[in-house]
DNA sequence: CTAATAGTGTCTTTCAGACATTATCCT
DNA sequence: AGGATAATGTCTGAAAGACACTATTAG
């Protein structure tokens, strides 16, 4: 940075200060991604021209990023409590007609079960939504399934993407959905089975061996090679 | 996003349109990483103060953080074409005491010798600068290794910290230094032989029989479970 | 019992790590 | 020749992929 002093009086060499510069608008705009019958979607809200975009909204006065984020996913999409962080800043001058607005896009995830009922999805399919999104929007779900590959390659469901409990079975299918990619029943378990931690109690499912029911250990931590079993 | 309609007569639910709302100033931080003397160092510029920063600026109106990063380093570092991309940005509302000012930070990484004579450099342990930095940006600096490492494990030197022909001994040694860790000779050497392609040239060191140089392959992608032999 | 699913044991292939060996320069 | 460094071959252990086998439920 060029800040070169202290305090209110600070000038640019052409003796501007601060304030005199146009500032553009800055929003932030969140990806919360989901598992629903088997495939990834993203929540979206509705626009009056009946297009769809992410929930978002234009970062307050003092306010930070996460609370602005916050505040969209509580107000537009009735979601609360849930973990996003930053993916990147979307800056053409043009990809908003109102003004020059940047967007800072972040990614969430978590079980379609804890959605409010009448939460709009739009499906993912690799990492390209089903739909045309408004602005950019597209190509911040795309970089949110990106962040959401490389977070799961390094630990267990680190978004909760399953429930407090689960069996490895359901992990598997879990991962098999991000990862868009069929996942040996074997190799998948044994690459797990150190990160999570059994309770003694079993899923009761129709028929067959019932499956135990994990939940996830302290740090979840995969081996370092995960990828290789991940990724193609 | 809550934009509702397009064009410029755009209101929010109070009635105020985009421009009744205070915004943040917005600037760029660039942390330029470089080896030399075996060891990571980040280039930092003087402050009037005495103390040290990222060579950064403001964004200008409509201007692109890419070019405004590009001209960060042009003006304050004297560097041209150097690759970069976003790392994170800081939000902190007391981060400047000049005001509100947001900043997006840039990763960068290029050749010591690429450097201009009097650029100051600053050492980097493992992901802690060795001096304080101003504002926020020993936590740049940090972001910006752990970016180096992630990205330096998908591809060989993805950023051209070696110069166009390298040895295997050259590549190891830097990747030494980038993770931080020693790395077996023969187990790099096969990690990265698939990922460079040899000039029929050798390189005329001292004593010994002389290495065959390499340059990066087209995409020079490493294996997926590279991660295993360089981290811990 | 059979059907169905969960979980494990084992074999093969691959590859990291260690070590020894060969290759090719210098003096 | 002898020293030094580069590059390669070989052995071992760990782990992935494939497959078969055992375990435990429902009917």
């Amino acid at each position: 940075m060029a800040r070169q002093s202290a305090g209110t009086s600070w000038r640019d060499r052409a003796g501007k200060s601060l304030t005199d510069y146009p500032r553009p608008s800055v929003a932030v705009d969140v990806a919360v991604l989901t598992v629903r019958t088997g495939r990834l979607h993203v929540v979206v809200v509705g626009r009056p021209d009946g297009g769809w975009a992410l929930p978002g909204t234009f970062l307050r006065p003092g306010e930070r990023l996460a609370d602005a984020a916050e505040r969209a996913l509580r107000t537009k999409a009735g979601l609360t409590g849930t973990g996003f962080h930053q993916l990147a800043m979307f800056d053409a001058p043009d990809r908003d007609d109102r003004g020059w607005v940047l967007s800072m896009a972040h990614g969430a995830a978590l079980p379609s079960e804890d959605l409010p009922a009448d939460t709009q999805l739009v499906r993912v399919d690799g990492r390209t939504v089903a739909e045309p999104l408004a602005f950019d929007h597209a190509a911040m779900v795309a970089h949110a399934v990106d962040d959401l590959r490389e977070r799961y390659t390094r630990r267990v469901d680190p978004s909760g993407l399953l429930q407090e409990t689960f069996t490895v079975l359901e992990l598997r299918r879990l991962y098999e959905t991000v990862f868009d990619r069929a996942l040996p029943k074997d190799s998948f378990r044994r690459l797990v089975i150190d990160a999570i931690t059994p309770t003694g109690r079993t899923a009761s499912v129709g028929s067959g061996r019932p499956a135990e029911l994990f939940r996830r250990r302290g740090d979840g931590d995969l081996a370092p090679g995960a990828a290789r079993v991940l990724t193609d």
